[in-house]
Formats: structure tokens, C-alpha cells, sequence
DNA sequence: AATGAATGAGAATTCATTCAT
DNA sequence: AATGAATGAATTCTCATTCAT
């Protein structure tokens, strides 16, 4: 019995049927503790909440930064950027949602904390794109509609894909690479640009298979 | 005092709180009643869930239909289908995350319900893509992706749409024509395509101000 | 069913178990109301403490300076204020146990409060001290050690008080009048200068009977 | 590590917060013990309890005993048992406290015990005050509100005495059977009937200083 | 001697809902 | 149309205690 199970049986409930509606019980149930023993590996509810957020998104930006430094142009970074945010997505999409849709469960400072982690992440998107467009790579009508339609779309991976769906995770990272650059009228071919993406990693927080998130 | 005000609020607070999160007694501050006085208008906070999401949904089915029918080519149709799913997006984005997010607080019958709208409503997307790479108008590499990406990038809007933004709601949702064009390898004009866009509908359930959503 | 019942059955819980050790079931079982339908006359059970605690005390001080302006000397105004104390703790000794142990059970912010109450009454006592000692009327070789043990004796009136015991109220405070004088070395006749006390206040919430604080 | 410290982190949790408000957490937090080492010294928290109290009261009674058999008058033994009881309670304020508050939180059968060891301590005072009335030396007009009144102030002792107070425990025992005789019209002189009280005893459940009863 | 993990019972409080007025 | 009073069930979290290590 470890943290990282009572994890992945929080982000499987929560992502299941929102931080609200999960009570402490049904975790315990989930990982099958009695609920006064999870609190020996949770300081409190929100607290558990908060430690998978906070890794998640600091994960993202490790990530997302690892895929700039990657490259050397605009274009290839914006090509590691998608890659991995697609890649961390679909590899941990119960995470990706929580981390997405419960900010607003947050106490006040706490919520700050992880709004903060959110912008910054996002920040590598929006300079990339700027960066780009004074280069003259980009050329979409409006720079901040393309990042918000490009990262809408990305972060909704997390929504239907299936690691054992028709396309492999690399099919699926190299066509959001592909709509990326056509929302920005890049007219390079995205696999010769593209860099090999790193393995995605896993959040400790993920769960393992579609057994424990029932209920 | 009436139905719409009780779901303006309602919609006001599980937009930002979330329907688990969001007291009846909360609800009924929100609109300067008692708690009990609310069972008056509504069956229970689940029925007024329902029907804030069961209008929503088919309102948007209504207006995709209105849209297909009002062109003739798949790229005009797929142009109305965008802008009048922007459009209404844009117009009532805290219903539209209501109906988006809450689905999995509803019980199963009624939830299989709502589900059934949404794919109704997703159906029209995926048939005019359909009908239009049979005709060799759009030339996606894979074009169940690029239903998934033009929806996602497009209901993303409801997250940061503001009406007093810096762009008018017709330029977002030209935009978005334009982006999903990009994304579908169409290279028609959208403005020499897209019929004049209806005005957008407003949901009885839509708050009027950011004065009724708070706490 | 009113607030009076809820303190009446408060004050007969805690003080014969305890605030900590009484349960907010147990008071509604002894009001007769579900332990939920406690809240509607209770913001919580440190609240009803904190109201019940502080009619008490603010009682107190109101009676002890009615008493003091009642005389002109100071042996006459100890008379008076030993009266008062007397009185009150015989009439109300439950209300006045839990004034006097339950300090402890309250938050920081509000035990100050209470605590500068108790302070302020307590200053009555020493006032009246001092001004007889300098007019030579009390004898006492220490002051404050008087003090004392005069308000000790008197509050543990609480203690083994019963309306109905051998002695009458009027008895038990011409009694502890003149052990007070005893104490202090006057030699006047309690008889001669005690003005008839005023009739004895009853809280709210002082049970009136022992019916109600048994469990 | 031994049990005698543990008592005394449970007298100065005891004291301050209250039987029923100290967490068994806390008392193990108190002594450096992870709260399950706690039940290698201790049979449970309400043995804990007993214990202290048990030794409390039989040293009381103890000591009680020996005065009165120090002296051959009742004034004598009087004055013993007074300066007995306030040496006591000077030594063990916070041992005494408990024992004289936490009876409540007792099961009835131990509670009972206890309730004995005390009635059996106020009967030493009961029968010293009786003979010596007998005697005619005590002239008090209620000789049993006379011995309330004189248990009272000086087990309230408890509550003020700071062993590096203005005055020293000598002076405090001497003015309380000073006030004692004062209270019963005995009109000799204490300091020629006291015999040198014996040196206090201090419990080895009595805290050693101020810093292992905070929390 | 010491402890981390575990638990059933119970703590205070809030919940959605009902109903008499 | 509106509400205060009421409640059973549920909430998060803490309790004293046990036990294998």
C-alpha cells in the first residue's frame, strides 16, 4: 500500500465524477482501506487533490520545456511543444482532466499556486508563437486565437483518446504537429522537422487500468 | 420572479463551482429566496440541471440544423455548422460549460438522454465531413481527428470567450470558419462562402452579467 | 421550541460531562430535536457557549454594579456585592459552573473576550477592597489574599447549592456577608447594613429543573 | 522514559485543556512517544486518568491524617489540616485540578472510588470542625457552611498560587489558618498553635515546569 | 521499547428535501 | 408565492485502541 495507489484511485474518481462528488470513503473503498487509514497518507482531501495537480503541471512544464530546448527554430519548437503536450496527455488523460477541471475546488491560495504553474506552462506556447511570427514562420490572421484553438484542441485528447484506440500514440502526435502547423500556415513537412518526441512519461498518479476508477 | 432567473443563477454557480459543489440554499441566495421557496419552480436540483442542459442541447441541434440547411455545398455547410456553434458558444458560454461538464452528474437514464443530444448534435459535424470528402472538398489526412479537433478547439471557446473582448463575435466566429478551412485543407474564401451567420440565440438559462455568479 | 430550551438543555450537559465530552446529538436528544435542527437556533456549539457564557458574566457585572451603587461605604458595598455574588451563583449554578470551567473549550479570539469580562467583574471586588482599606474599614493583613479566598468561597456556592436545601437563599447570603466581614475584620453587624438584596436574576439558560440534564 | 513523565504530560494536558479534549495523540506528542507507545505505560486514557487521580486523593488523605494526629486540640489539628491542604495544593496545582474537575469524565464504578477517597478527605475536616465546636472552641453560626467555605477558598488556592509568586508558601498556608480561625471566631493566635507544617510532598504526576503543558 | 498501519465508532456539520403555515 | 422548522442521510475528519513488526 503506497501513496501512489491512493492516487490513481483519487484521479480515477475524480476524473470519473468530479473532486465534489467523490467522497473520502469511496477512495478508501477504491484502493480498499478503511477511510480514517487513508488519512496516514493524506493530509486532508484537498491536500491529495493539490499533490496531483501541482505534479502533474510541473511535469507538463518540465516537459514542454525539455521539447523547446530540443530545438533550435520556432517551428521545430512549436512541433516539440504539441508533441509533448499531446504526448503527456494522452498518456495521463485522468490526470490531465483533473488537473484541468478542479482548479475551481481550490481553496483561494492554492488555487493561485496552480493558476500560476497553468500561465506559466501556457507561456511556453504564447513566446514560441511570438517568436515565430517575428521570424515570419507563422502566419495566422490572429496569434492568440491560433494558440488558444491550438492548445483547445490538443488538451482535448484528453477526452477521447484510448491507448488502445486505431492510431498510435505517435500517429496522434504527429497529426496535431500536422494541424498545428496548418492553423498557422506552416508549410513545412512536419516529419522532417519533427525531432523524435522522448518516450512520454507517467504520472504516478495515473491509473494503471480502467479497474479501479469504477464507482 | 421566475424560471429563468432561477436558472441564470443556477448556471452562475455551476459553472464556476460545479453542480456537486453548488448548495440549494446557495441557489436560492443567489436569487433572493428561501431554499424551500425554489422547490416552487423546480422538482428537485437535478431536474433543474436537466432542463438548463435538455434546452442547451437542443438549441444548439436547432441551430447546427438551421445552419446545414441554409447552405448547399459541405464546405458551406460545414462554414454554418462552425460559425453557429461559435456563435452560440460565445453567447451562452456558462450554460454550454454547464452542459459540457455536467453530464456525469446526472443518473444514468437521464444522463443516456443528454448523451444521446450531444451525439445527435456531434452527428451533424461528422455527417457534413463526410459528405464533403466524398466530394473531394476536404482533404484531411484523417478526418475523424480533424472532427475532434475542430469541436474541441471550437467549444473551447465557452472558456475564454468575453463579449467585451477585444474581438466582435463575428470576427471569432469567421475566424474559426477559417482555422477549421485550415484544418480541412479547404482553400475557399470563407468570406465568399459563409452566409451571413443568424443572430446568435440567447439562452433563458444564460446569467446576463458576472454580478449573479459569484460565491 | 425556542433558543431558551436549547441553552437550558446546553447548560444542564456541560455543566454535569463537559463541553468537550457532550455531544451535539445529545443536545438535540435533549431538546427533543433531530442534532441538524440544532442549527437553525445555533450558528455552532462554540457559539451557544460563547452566548450562554456571555449573558452569564455580562449579568453578573450588571448585578455586582447595581449592588455597588446601591451603598454609599465600602463595607456596605462588600455587603452588597458578596450578596449579589451569592445570590446569583445559588440561582444560576449550573450557568455559572460553565462560565467558570469551560474558558478553556473557547477559540483565543473569544476566550479573551470572556476572559475580560471575567477580569472586569473581578475588578468590582478589588475596587471595593481598596477604597475600605484606605478608609480603614478592613483589617485584612493581605488585601489580595482576601480577595481571594472571599470570591472562592462564594462561587463554590455553585457547587453544593440546592433551592431547596436546608436553608434558605436570604440565609446562605447573610452567612457568607458576614464570613466576609470576618475575613476582612469588620466588626459592623451585617444585620444593620445590608440593604435588603434585590430578587435574584434566573438565566435563560439555567435549567429549572433536573429533569433535563441527566445522560 | 518513564511513567511518571507521562503523568505529568497528562496532568498538564489535563489541567489545561480538559480530560475530554486531550487527544491520546497529543499526550504521546507531549512526552515524545508515538501514541501507541503511550499504551505500553498506560492501560488506556482513562486509567491514565485514574491513576493520577487515585494518587492524589490517597496522598491528601494521607497527609490530612498526619496533621490532624500532629496536634491534640481541634484548634491545633485545624489549623494543620488547613495548612496541610493549601501546602498540598500549592505543590500539585495542576495534579489537584484534575482530580478536582475530572471526576465527570469517569466511569461510574471508578467514578464512585474516587468520589469516596474525596468524601473521605471532607470528613477529616468534618469531624475536626465538630469536636472542636463540641469543645466550644469554634463558634461559627453555620458550622457546615463554615467548612465549605474554608474548603473552598483553599483548595482555590489550585487556581492563583505560582510557586514564585509575591509570597512564600509558608506565608499563604499561615494566612489561610489565619482566615480559617478568622471564619470559626477562634480567637488564638496561629502563629503559637501552628506546628512547623511538614515539607510539602510534590506527585510524580505533578508537572516539573511550564513547558510540557502547552498544546 | 517503540512504531506505522490499520480500523470502527463517533465527532461536528451540511445536505437536499418536505411540510405546515 | 413564500418560509421557518424539521429531518435522515451524508459529509470530512478525529478518536482511542490494536497489532504485526
Amino acid at each position: 500500500m503506497d501513496l501512489g495507489r491512493v492516487q490513481r484511485a483519487a484521479v480515477g474518481c475524480f476524473a470519473h465524477k468530479g473532486f465534489a462528488a467523490t467522497g473520502i470513503r469511496e477512495l478508501g473503498a477504491a484502493v480498499g482501506l478503511n477511510s480514517a487509514t487513508l488519512y496516514h497518507y493524506v493530509g486532508s482531501k484537498q491536500e491529495l487533490l493539490v499533490e496531483i495537480m501541482r505534479r502533474c503541471l510541473e511535469t507538463m512544464i518540465e516537459q514542454g520545456r525539455a521539447a523547446c530546448a530540443a530545438a533550435t527554430t520556432p517551428t521545430g519548437q512549436l512541433a516539440g511543444l504539441v508533441a509533448s503536450h499531446v504526448g503527456f496527455t494522452a498518456t495521463n488523460p485522468l490526470s490531465c482532466r483533473v488537473a484541468e477541471h478542479e482548479l475551481r475546488a481550490l481553496e483561494p491560495t492554492v488555487r493561485a499556486e496552480m493558476q500560476a504553474l497553468r500561465d506559466h506552462y501556457e507561456q511556453l506556447f504564447t513566446d514560441v508563437l511570438r517568436r515565430g511570427a517575428q521570424q515570419g514562420d507563422f502566419h495566422a490572421p490572429d496569434l492568440s486565437l491560433a494558440r488558444l484553438a491550438i492548445m483547445e484542441m490538443s488538451t482535448g485528447v484528453a477526452h477521447w483518446y484510448r491507448p488502445d484506440g486505431r492510431k498510435s500514440l505517435a500517429e496522434v502526435q504527429h497529426a496535431f504537429v500536422a494541424m498545428s502547423y496548418a492553423l498557422l500556415g506552416v508549410d513545412a513537412d512536419p516529419h522532417s522537422i519533427l525531432p523524435a518526441p522522448p518516450p512520454p512519461v507517467r504520472l504516478a498518479s495515473e491509473p494503471t487500468d480502467e479497474l479501479s476508477d469504477q464507482g
